[in-house]
DNA sequence: AATGTTATGTTATACTATTACATTAATCAG
DNA sequence: CTGATTAATGTAATAGTATAACATAACATT
C-alpha cells in the first residue's frame, strides 16, 4: 500500500495511499474526541480533512475556499475557530513562517511540532526528535530560562526534490 | 557600566547601559556596511536604532509609528524596505511567531537566530548554540533533507521574571 | 551633463486574523 | 418532554500585517 505516510520522521513517498492516510488521521481524531468527550463536529472534521488533503501546510483562506464548495456561507471565523479547536487538541500544527496549518500525526501526547519544509514542493515532514528538544532544553537552562512553547521550522530541500534534479 | 547586553546568550540585566548598547549596534552596522560598500542611509540607520530601542521584538507598524515622529510621510513600505535590507545584512532578525523584529548582535557571519522570548516581559535573548544547530542538522540529514533557513523560537519565562515572583 | 542604478515617496491593495453580536444546536435538570 | 444552560456556528465589520505598482529623488559612473 505504498509508503506509510504516518511514519515519523520522513517525507511521504509518491506511491503512498493518501486516501488511507487521511482516513487514519480522521479516525484518530474521532477516537481522541470520543475519549475526551469532545465534539468532532462535521465542520471540524471537514476542516481537519482539508488540512490533511496534502502533506503540505495550507493557509486559512485556502482552507476557507475549499470549505465553501460545500458550505456556502463559511467565513474566516468559521475556519479559524475550527483550527483553534484542532490546534488545542494537538491535531493540527501551525507553521509560523508560512502562516499555514498542517495535520499532526501523533496528537496523543501534547508536543510542539518540529518541521522540515521543502522549499521546492512544499511538503512538510514532522519530526519530533528528542535530541533537538534536549539541546534546546540544555541551552535554555544554562541561560536560566524556563521553556514553554517551541517553534522549530527548518526550510530546505526534501529528498524527493533533491533526487529529481538528476 | 552594568551588564553587557551584547553577551550571548543571556538576558540583559536591569542596570545595563542601554544607550551604549544601541550605540555599539549602530557602530557595528556602520562598519559592516563600510566594508561591504553598502549604504547605511539615515532611514536604515534610524529603523535599526528603533529596532534596538528595547531588547524586545518590535512590530513593523510599531516601528512605523515611532519613525513618523521624525519622518512624517513614512508609510509601510518605508519600514518594510529598511527591514528587508537590515535582515538581508543580518543586522535584524524576524521573530515569526510574533510578526516582529529584533536587532542582532553578531551580523558578521550569517546565521539564523535562535531566540528565547519571555512571555512575561517580552525580552528576547538571541542564543546561537551549535548544539541545537547540530541536533537539527543530524536529524535532517537522517531524513535525507538538506537544511536551509531555520526558525528556532522558544517562548517561556526569563530569569529576571522568574526571580520577580519571589 | 548624460546615463544607469539604487533608494525612497506615495497610493492602493492583498493577505491574515479577530471582535462583536445574533442564531442554532447540543446537553442537562427537573 | 420542557425549559434552562452551555457550546458551536452564522454573520458583518474591522484590525493587523505585508506587498504591488509606479513616480520621484539621490547617488554613482562616464
Ligand atoms: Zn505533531
Ligand atoms: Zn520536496
Ligand atoms: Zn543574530
Ligand atoms: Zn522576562
Amino acid at each position: 500500500m505504498g509508503v506509510d505516510c504516518r511514519g515519523v520522521p520522513g517525507f511521504p513517498g509518491e506511491g503512498h495511499d493518501h486516501r488511507e492516510c487521511v482516513g487514519q488521521a480522521l479516525d484518530r481524531a474521532a477516537e481522541h474526541c470520543r475519549r475526551k468527550s469532545l465534539r468532532l463536529t462535521p465542520l471540524r472534521r471537514k476542516v481537519l480533512e482539508l488540512v490533511w488533503i496534502g502533506h503540505r501546510p495550507m493557509g486559512a483562506y485556502e482552507i476557507l475556499a475549499s470549505l465553501r464548495h460545500e458550505r456556502q456561507g463559511a467565513a474566516p471565523p468559521t475556519v479559524y475557530r475550527a483550527l483553534d479547536f484542532l490546534i488545542a487538541q494537538g491535531m493540527v500544527h501551525r507553521i509560523e513562517h508560512l502562516n499555514a496549518y498542517v495535520g499532526c500525526t501523533g496528537p496523543d501526547h501534547p508536543h510542539a511540532g518540529q518541521f522540515l519544509i521543502c522549499r521546492s514542493c512544499g511538503l512538510a515532514a514532522e519530526i519530533n526528535d528528542s535530541r533537538i528538544d534536549d539541546a534546546i532544553q540544555d541551552s535554555a537552562t544554562e541561560a536560566g530560562f524556563s521553556v514553554g512553547r517551541r517553534t522549530i521550522e527548518v526550510e530546505g530541500v526534501c529528498p524527493n526534490c533533491a533526487g529529481a534534479k538528476d
